[in-house]
DNA sequence: TGACTCCATCCGCTTATCCGGATATATTTT
DNA sequence: AAAATATATCCGGATAAGCGGATGGAGTCA
């Protein structure tokens, strides 16, 4: 039951929930792409990260000096379920696509500088 | 989007969990029945009540000198969909099923005193 | 090895949340 | 109107969560 609760708590936030919608969009982000697309300081970001991994909403995965985040790929059904609920409830959101204008915004395929 | 994290926070805590699970099982329940079914005081059970009722997760009538709590049935699709997902999380917690049974306890029919 | 970049974690601080006893309000009963 | 019951809200204190600069580890390139 505490798991439960530790679990929503961890959509309990609007960083967090931005996050989880650039993912829904992008496949995969790493930090800095994160942080220009939120326009947070990186210890912000990393910290959020963290509690979704550890929540198991995202995998990292690094790949030479980039870490990339992207969305867990859970065998529980309902989470799955939840992703697309989540989704929705995030589609039309105005944060979050400007979230997403803004990581569009610095060019195709040469992000992370 | 601070709203939608504002609904799940209101996920976000076991006590409110305990409730949702029983108004998922019960129908409607008074303030005092779920003081005895969750061992809590007054106080604590009304508190929590409250910021369900403002998350839009349930009703509250009044009947003579109680207030019934009951699910609010919502006109939001995703919100339906949300309480099955939720349901599911909850039908084999043993907190919640505990719970249950300690409502049961106090005899059919003649709860509330 | 040294310099550089990306990232995780530490730190002190501020703010939010939870708790439960105490108090206030509403309704019924006498 | 007074007493009794059920519920809502107030209050002070404790705990948790969020923030962002600073520090340090890990990887890359020279």
């Amino acid at each position: 039951m505490k798991q439960t609760a530790r679990f929503f708590k961890s959509l309990a936030d609007e960083t967090r929930l931005r996050i989880l919608a650039l993912l829904l969009a992008e496949e995969k982000l790493c930090v800095c792409d994160l942080m220009a697309a939120l326009e947070l300081p990186q210890s912000t970001v990393s910290r959020h990260l963290a509690q979704l991994k550890n929540a198991g909403w995202v995998d990292d995965r690094r790949e030479g000096v980039w870490v990339y985040y992207s969305l867990a790929t859970s065998d529980i059904p309902s989470r799955g379920e939840l992703q697309t609920l989540l989704a929705r409830y995030l589609a039309t959101e105005p944060v979050a696509i400007a979230d997403r204008e803004r990581l569009a915004g610095f060019g195709q395929g040469n992000r992370c500088a």
